[in-house]
DNA sequence: CATACGCTTTGGATCGTTCCAATTCCAGTC
DNA sequence: GACTGGAATTGGAACGATCCAAAGCGTATG
């Protein structure tokens, strides 16, 4: 087992310096270009990797950003991170993506991780619950850590917050549903005590609100599943609700295929929009109305602030908001249209 | 901005040399607990972050495993790369996961930038297409490396592949359609030439053969959208069609949503099996029958055969096929079932 | 009281790179 | 031919951990 080739064996066989081959390396100009094409040959020749491990140690590192997100399999953060990634590669960082999987514990272990490992900035989607003193150890790095699409951390003077106008969203989906007929209209999904629950219900309320309409809400596990029960739900206690806004898309998806199961496609008679505007809502049957959120764009200006923070020392705003859009199809303008 | 602390730090401040506190990073049991108290109360006081970067320098990095997917918005992949990052982070591995995007200088980059953070080994869902020599700077490395679900380098004694028996599910999927009184299957979705496509299809095609039936096959890319338009194509040109093995649930999914656009419900009169048996398609209405692949079991073994690989040095057999399973379901049993 | 033996602890060398100050090189000038 | 100045190159120190051989310490043994 050989070992492998450091910078070392490459001046030999170069003929020049250690430190020569550092220059070529840092793409230095004040090398000589024969003298460089004559290390770059060198190190092809003899197979050299890059030590980065060794480099960090000398310089402060830079290059690396850790990515952890409450549950990557959920395809609207799985978007995001990927977004993120390919955005990030582009200006030559390299990403570690990590799934905190909704548990606290897991996500301070991941963080310990990352920061053992030498990220010089973090993007975090955290994960709910008890979180003893993750934050603090963040803290006390002082590494640059941006908190997207969920808020653990109040102070987001150190650790700024960026995320969707749910808010908006809300209210112009119910607005929505109004102008196409809906008397009744039901929020079905989102955990309740939760802050984005709370968002994505406000501009509904208000709506309701402001008509004098009563408010019906469902609130549970923000998956496929908890959205067909509640559609039997719906049906068996709320038959006079006529149309609903649901926390995400999954739950969406979920309650359009439980009206279908008993024999009432939505579409007409009941009217649905989701949230986060996943590939699949262009896909389904009836198409499913939905508030978009523009996540690949999130993603990229998320990395603009975030090199602007670290190469440029700009501290980003602490909380900021990207507006969304309601894209209105089948589910909630009717079959015909 | 203070420096961040290093081991000479904790050490002057319990009172000990920087090597006990080396011993006690390391849990060594040769130092005393009392001595292990107390450097680890310095280490809290003063917020010590291990330095890996530095730890890896000298001795052989050990730890960290990267995980390449060639699509991680796949579901079926993001389950995967998700299961296997937990598996190893339950043995004390770190796990760093990028996604190559289906795009093969991407990849060779993200390889490059892995091995250049000292990964001790990779697990990676390649990409297809030309990667000049990605494969080459592997071999050099001399890194364990397993291939997954995909194989790109014919060189399985260099790089183990490991997948799913899926000649073998696809026989099951087509009997099963058959039993079910199905007399014309259609194959849907799979990119021609590709090896996963031709596996895909060869039990279905045995069948077929063995009881002298005709073979209709659409092919395209895995995605719902390409499942919506095979719905079109097949309900216009090939009337005679009554069943459907689909290359993955996405295409099967699309191709229910296109059949139900159409006014044509799939479960009696028309059947489908997917492939991957994703969350989803126990979700779906109707639910959807699929051959299941134990997607984190999977995951588990392959964790398991990397570090029987890194750890004891003992070489994974060249090439392993993981057993599939029939779940029949109500898109091919029938919606009264 | 000297010796031996575990159990703990320690100083110095080392890993592969970058940084810095110093040196060499080379053409141009007086 | 000596001197100058900028460009190119170089050797040594430094980064923060681990490893190793050796030393310190307290107790049991002869």
């Amino acid at each position: 087992m050989k070992r492998r080739p450091t910078i070392m064996d490459v001046a030999a066989r170069a003929g020049v310096s250690k430190s020569t081959v550092s220059l070529v390396l840092q793409g230095s100009k004040q090398v000589r270009p024969e003298t460089r094409k004559a290390v770059e040959a060198a190190m092809a020749e003899i197979g050299y990797v890059y030590n980065r491990a060794a480099a960090n140690l000398r310089s402060a590192s830079v290059g690396l950003v850790g990515v952890l997100i409450n549950d990557l399999r959920n395809p609207f953060f799985t978007e995001f991170a990927t977004s993120l990634q390919m955005a990030l590669a582009a200006e030559g960082y390299a990403t570690v993506i990590a799934n905190a999987d909704e548990d606290p514990e897991l996500q301070a272990k991941l963080v310990g991780s990352m920061i053992e490992h030498g990220v010089s900035a973090l993007v975090i989607s955290p994960a709910y619950g008890e979180a003893p003193g993750t934050f603090d150890q963040l803290a006390r790095t002082g590494l640059p850590v941006l908190q997207v699409l969920r808020k653990m951390d109040e102070r987001t003077d150190l650790f700024p917050f960026a995320s969707f106008d749910y808010a908006t969203g809300s209210a112009k989906a119910a607005r929505h549903l109004l102008d196409q007929g809906a008397r009744h209209i039901a929020f079905v999904g989102g955990l309740p005590g939760r802050a984005i629950t709370r968002e994505r219900k406000s501009g509904w309320r208000e709506v309701l609100k402001a008509e004098g309409l009563e408010e019906v809400a469902l609130h549970g596990k923000s998956s496929r599943a908890f959205g067909m029960q509640a559609a039997e739900t719906l049906i068996a206690d709320h038959p006079e609700v006529d149309a609903a806004i649901c926390f995400n898309d999954l739950v969406a998806l979920g309650l359009m295929a439980g009206f279908a199961r008993a024999g009432r496609p939505v579409g007409d008679a009941f009217r649905v929009v989701g949230f986060d505007d996943i590939e699949e809502a262009a896909q389904s049957w009836p198409q499913l109305s939905s508030v978009s959120c523009d996540i690949a764009g999130f993603a990229r200006d998320t990395a603009a602030r975030l090199l602007a923070w670290m190469v440029e020392g700009e501290r980003p705003e602490p909380e900021l908001r990207s507006p969304v859009r309601l894209v209105a199809r089948a589910s909630s303008l009717g079959t015909d249209a």
